[in-house]
DNA sequence: CTAGTTGCAAAGAGTTTGCATGGCG
DNA sequence: CGCCATGCAAACTCTTTGCAACTAG
């Protein structure tokens, strides 16, 4: 299964790439990309591509039926455990440090192995709290 | 919004609070009670409704279509967080103190406000370790 | 009685797929 | 050139809704 670097591929990457701090669905997101000539299907079925290579993260924000999908910034995404705020729909990193201990901490104290890039914990951020 | 107390509702929340541990999609749980003459759209009205009032959690596992439902067993789960296997799809309780800390040290370092009752920690469980 | 609830079947929303055409390598 | 990717529209899945019949209070 190869890998075309198609037209479609790039400019939805590009697109990914510079909102990597909000969940978008398909919909959406093709919707933007029209005028670049993308078709929804081609945006379906790049989005699966990427998320396949992990290069993308998919989510439903709890319990919507709704799909939505996050580019993930290797640089800054690996190892940090996810903050999404309800309110304003942004996503925001759990600090390093605090993210092992509390890896580690729940490894020892419940026997439970936490997958940090599945779980997203949802709450509401410092601005929205105000 | 009152709300009787019918047949379905009974037998639905009854069904529900033997399968605490299970998250459970509408189609199957329609299909648990169909002998019991549930149609589907009372299934799926009613969990709305036990959504609404609390006593039901709605979910999609990470990033999937399908929606899963849960009963709210508010002895047992007010206040822990939950730690769901992605390998035998039971879910636990984090432990109170455990969860207390980690809410607070949250709020602390990132100033951002978890809401319990929400999220979700995914990953595998001690059995699936194994 | 009189409103909320049910069952059915039809409508919806979002996603996936088949197939002919187009474009990367 | 060969094969994968695209675009379109049709098919699918799961959920929601309209409406007449039913039933709890």
């Amino acid at each position: 299964m190869p890998n075309y670097n198609t037209k479609q591929r790039r400019v939805l990457l590009d697109y990914l790439s510079s909102h990597t701090d909000e969940q978008l669905s398909a919909g959406i997101i093709a919707n933007d990309l029209k005028a670049r000539g993308i078709s929804l299907s081609a945006v379906y079925r790049n989005l699966a591509t990427l998320e396949a290579e992990g290069k993308v993260r998919r989510n439903t924000k709890g319990g919507s039926r709704q799909v939505f999908y996050q580019y993930i910034d290797n640089d800054h995404c690996k190892g940090h455990l996810h903050l999404y705020c309800k309110k304003c729909g942004k996503t925001f990193h759990m600090h390093l440090d605090e993210t092992e201990r509390f890896v580690n901490s729940i490894a020892k104290n419940d026997d439970f192995q936490i997958d940090k890039a599945n779980t997203i914990l949802y709450g509401m951020c410092k601005m929205c709290q105000g």
